[in-house]
DNA sequence: TATGAATGAGCATTCATTCAT
DNA sequence: CATGAATGAATGCTCATTCAT
């Protein structure tokens, strides 16, 4: 039987990664010390071990519970295109309020770590893997129905949905100057060139 | 009067540049120690200090060398949509090369830096800024000649085929599966769809 | 709450100050490194940088704890000039003890270091300053007193007296001829002359 | 045959003297690299190993440089007591200008030097060992005249005045509240009560 | 003779990690 | 369980000194 409840072990823990979180973001990963931790999350040195093996195993407890929010989301919507489109759209313009900017600081590190551990990056890819691989098979059924021209490679083209949403954040985390709700909405006109048509009428290439 | 050629200097400033490069793309920045970049270059310690003031001047000045290699291109180029497109396209495909792997690490690498530190990220945005805008105007210039829909917002429209270099870069270091082919395939029919048909004919939603 | 007591923090503190004030005196400030203080002392590299922030802060340790034992002294000690004289000599004196020899040698080396440091220079004036001004104000007394001339400036007396203390531990220091016992009392035959003429009678020049 | 003139170097020596002792003034001993006393010479590292095996080396000659110059004043004086303490204020007052604040700051480093090399201690003492016995003759002298008492020890007494200059000297580096006039003003007051009654009459002992 | 490029041992300092309390 | 004192290897960097040119 544990000496401490479940729940209080869950709290010391979520204590420590909202601390490390915090420090990631604001300091970069490799010059956030584990002291440094210690001193934002106000638990020991010892005690810090205790839950997490080293700093490492901190970023992949706060990329997993990335990975299990966005699952409990992606799971939860709908297998409709439009849906799709509209929750990737909700997706950037989420990256435009302020409160998510540390996330996006911390994921820019995230990758810096991934190139270079296989841990990291198979954890990445692991989290990634899934949705993707749910937005084809969506995208595929788009293109079924016609919403969305056939010629196109659906992984690829989910990919480049990705890829997009990568570089917003990346450029938000490093640009100030970045108009995001401009950007959101160039790229919503984009969409509706290539998606559009091919809903209400015959096909592009018909 | 220096005791060496210029010349001299210059090689040796690259033999230092290009292990770190080295280094930094395989360990990560922060897991090279100047050690390593000795060990790696078979220069001396000290005479990496007289070329170089620390660690973070080398990736000032590897990020400083693309910038000028591709400021060269830009300006090298003319001022036609068609030329802007397909050197984009060339640069998406560039990414595809074996040889360019290392330099997209080390660009998730110097992401990274930026984030913490305000001399790179300035450097990171200088380098950026001038491409961007003068891609900018060149999609003005498209839209009055009705080569692109005039709807969009020419620097969000820039931004975004921005994002998806940079997310294509992402992908290529942090997933194997990726089909860069496919990638670029998919990208290139999906401007086709925007660009194309304002050129040669009347819209499609006309 | 720490996590050990107070004593044995001090006790450490003090084991530190002990093998630095030993390795300084032995062979200077700047030819002792860190990692001869932390054999000399036995504690480790990095406990020590959690006592002192380095070897300038283990001088200013040093150099304030001989201030505060000297200020000690000297407000334990009456207003009266002939005990002022008396306490001066008994100094004098213990320039001499072969035990006063390190702190003598590390006196040397605190001189050296506050000619370039404004810190330790501070620090160095602000320990004189006090038991300066006292001196000088029973020297006055002195006067009023007609225990001493009244043509004498009272702060450069007291600065004469310094001096000789000075100059009296310097050649301690270097020159191992020095008669100690014999300069001590030579110095005592010279203070008769010029003060007991005064107190007990009428001036010599009378 | 030499293929420089000795004219041309001892003007590089000095050269390079005068560098060393400007840096080692302003900066201390320590804290002066010889790449400092490269670039305050401009001479090059190469050349400056020609002339001197190292720092301590420059000490040394800066030091018996100042011996000589001194050792040539002492031989010029008269054996007359009044000219010794003349020339002793003398001194003194040489103190209080400002083109001699380097030379003091440069003699305080050679004290804490010479408290750890033999070498330089012994340079040290035996610069002083003539002047002070020549010194110390002249008082027996003036004893035997009756200009002091003969109750005191030449050589201590001796020894009391060169511990005076030190100590003035020190102070003068240390504390900028240092009444430098009046300081050899009360001195010059006391050497009168101590040596002019003897000189002008009978003894103060008779 | 004169240069300054080059060396590499040595320095002060930090930090992830352990463990006695 | 919880603490934070303690460790010591490793880091970035400097410097006296040498030597090819």
């Amino acid at each position: 039987m544990p000496k401490v409840s479940a729940g209080h072990r869950a709290a010391r823990r979520q204590q420590i990664l909202d601390a490390a979180a915090r420090c990631f973001a604001r300091d970069g990963f490799h010059n956030t010390s584990v002291h440094d931790i210690v001193r934002e999350s106000g638990i020991s040195a010892g005690l810090v071990y205790r839950y997490f093996a080293g700093k490492e195993d901190m970023i992949v407890a706060i990329v997993t519970e990335w990975h299990e929010r966005r699952r409990a989301v992606v799971e939860s919507s709908t297998a409709d295109f439009a849906d799709l489109v509209s929750g990737y759209l909700g997706l950037l313009r989420s990256i435009g309020d302020p409160d998510a900017r540390d996330g996006l600081r911390l994921g820019v590190q995230v990758w810096a770590e991934a190139v270079r551990s296989p841990r990291i990056s198979e954890l990445t890819r692991s989290g990634i893997d899934v949705p993707r691989s749910g937005a084809a098979k969506r995208v595929k059924n788009a293109q079924r129905n016609g919403e969305l021209p056939s010629d196109l490679d659906p992984d690829s083209l989910v990919r480049i949905f990705v890829a997009v949403y990568q570089g917003l954040a990346l450029q938000t985390v490093l640009d100030d100057d970045l108009d995001h709700a401009a950007f959101v909405r160039t790229l919503e006109l984009l969409l509706d060139k290539v998606a559009r048509p091919a809903a209400s009428g015959p096909p592009a290439a018909g």
